[in-house]
DNA sequence: ACCTGAACACCGTTCAAGT
DNA sequence: ACCTGAACACCGTTCAAGT
């Protein structure tokens, strides 16, 4: 009699481990936050022993590094398929690219927050994790150069009406996730309006009637 | 002959030490971040026992929030002081809230992160540490109040004026200092242009003149 | 291949003890 | 008052050992 590996599922993982560790990962963060996140916490809730994650992590750090790709990816495919509704309409493009970015972060605080976690002082970030070189900024400079190239953005360079934008939409997304806004912000309805609101303050300004219209931008800001 | 306790400055603090634990806890955030911060670091950088700490806090946390209050009223006069220089000026005024902001976190970057660090899941953040209740959020709410009810600003009303501001600026200076910009943002110069055009880009609006002009904000966003 | 337990140098926190 | 060392239950990581 041949002995089978058939109810080895009860005790090893077979190769999805790796994928219940991330998914254990991002349960805990949800849960009690990212600064209490720990190795031998995600082995445990895995149900394995705390130094099975070594097996397909060298490190805490490179799980990490996944968490923050599955995000990457996640984001990536989830603007993608709300921008493809908006062919066509550049500006519509433009606005989905910032509503997107604040769903993504309100309804993946975990993924987020490990994306854009502050590198930790000594460790050198990889180059795919670095969030210009992301393909989700791309992104961002491809719709947004579009729109300034006929003329329905202004500003220096598209480069710099990323920042703005970008600037924007991940400040209120921490905002957000973080807890930080309580007056207004707390139903879902003001919240679905503030996102509109935030986004058009910046395309038509915030300038009133009897505001100088004069000033002068720092560089020639066009 | 009686004993004097002039010399015991080499082994206790007399009273300066809490002082001293939160000068050493911002140092050791501006040199290994605030994910490696320790108590049993702070404690032996203030060349001290790993329990003396508890002397001046009840735990770890308690530090923490004394920084962030300390950086509160540290930004809190940095603010009031430029202010200060614009009196009469209610625009000027505006500007100064938001570039004093960016400023303060790119030159204190341990209080900034302190200060608006996620807070843990469990703990409730004391009411003076919640930034909308802190002095800074109400200055800016009185600074864009005067500009509003000039017809300087415009937007539904002040509050939201201020969320899509705090949201520009905040999410700027995280971007600064958490590395994240590569681009253009390397230089000193560069960002102090940066800086302004991201203002102005809120002020003017982004809109082209190919930009279609009547598109509604989501709630009579005035 | 994949997983385990013991071991190491660290954590935050508590507590009895010292001056 | 202010500080200390030992002790506890935790960390991340390594390593020899098991199937």
């Amino acid at each position: 009699m041949i002995k089978t590996t058939e109810d080895d599922t009860t005790t090893y993982h077979h190769g999805n481990l790796r994928h219940r560790l991330i998914e254990s990962a991002l349960e805990m963060i949800d849960e009690s936050g990212a600064a209490g996140l720990t190795l031998r916490g995600i082995a445990k809730r895995a149900g394995v022993s705390h130094t099975a994650p070594y097996r397909h992590f060298p490190d805490k750090e490179a799980l990490l590094a996944a968490v923050a790709r599955e995000g990457v990816s996640l984001m990536l495919s989830e603007i993608s398929a709300r921008l493809e509704r908006a062919k066509g309409d550049a500006l519509a493009r433009f606005s989905v690219c910032g509503l997107a970015y604040i769903d993504f972060a309100i309804h993946h605080p975990a993924h987020f927050r490990v994306m854009y976690a502050s590198p930790q002082k000594g460790v050198a970030v990889p180059e795919d994790l670095k969030p210009e070189s992301s393909p989700v900024f791309q992104m961002f400079i491809e719709v947004i150069t579009e729109c300034w190239n006929l003329g329905i953005l202004r500003g220096e360079n598209p480069y710099r009406i990323a920042i703005s934008a970008w600037s924007l939409v991940h400040g209120f997304s921490l905002l957000v996730i973080d807890g930080h806004l309580q007056g207004e912000a707390l139903d879902a309805g003001s919240l679905e309006s503030m996102k509109r609101g935030l986004l058009y303050s910046l395309y038509a300004g915030i300038r009133g009637k009897n505001g100088p219209g004069g000033i002068q931008p720092p560089a020639g800001n066009a």
